[in-house]
DNA sequence: GACTTGACATGGA
DNA sequence: CTCCATGCCAAGT
């Protein structure tokens, strides 16, 4: 709900990870989404690289499924600066069945996670 | 306060 | 499919 009273930045900027942890909280286990998807989701469309910053603040004392949020190009993003929670992001979403082979790569034409917002609309 | 980087996406070559 | 250029926004220097 974004109010039209003036909010303080902290405010806001908490809300946009709000918004993205609840987005992220919806994909089901064994499914996966990209960055571009949850953007979209909580109506920021082109902002997937702040989807990887909010996830990061977050991370470590995780009730969400972060390890679910993947790249558009179906592979984990790997990156030197997460000290290794990109192995573990892969191993969690291993234990949920999702197939990823010696590439990194993942199959989004299979665990691609379909939101129930757009269902039939098309 | 400007410049560079980064857990990204998309479109054209 | 890969590589390059552009857009987006926040954080670090």
């Amino acid at each position: 709900m974004v109010s039209t009273g003036r909010l303080n930045d902290m405010t806001v900027k908490k809300s946009f990870d709000l918004r993205v942890y609840e987005a992220v909280s919806q994909i089901p286990s064994g499914q996966v989404a990209t960055y571009g998807q949850i953007a979209e989701l909580i109506g920021a469309y082109g902002c997937a690289r702040q989807i990887g910053w909010s996830l990061k603040r977050l991370c470590l004392p995780s009730t969400i499924p972060w390890h679910r949020v993947i790249n558009a190009k179906g592979e984990v993003s790997m990156s030197i600066s997460r000290e290794g929670t990109d192995w573990v992001q892969i191993d969690l979403l291993k234990r949920e069945g999702v197939f990823i082979d010696q590439e990194l790569k993942i199959q989004l034409r299979r665990y691609l996670w379909k939101p129930d917002l757009f269902k039939d609309s098309e």
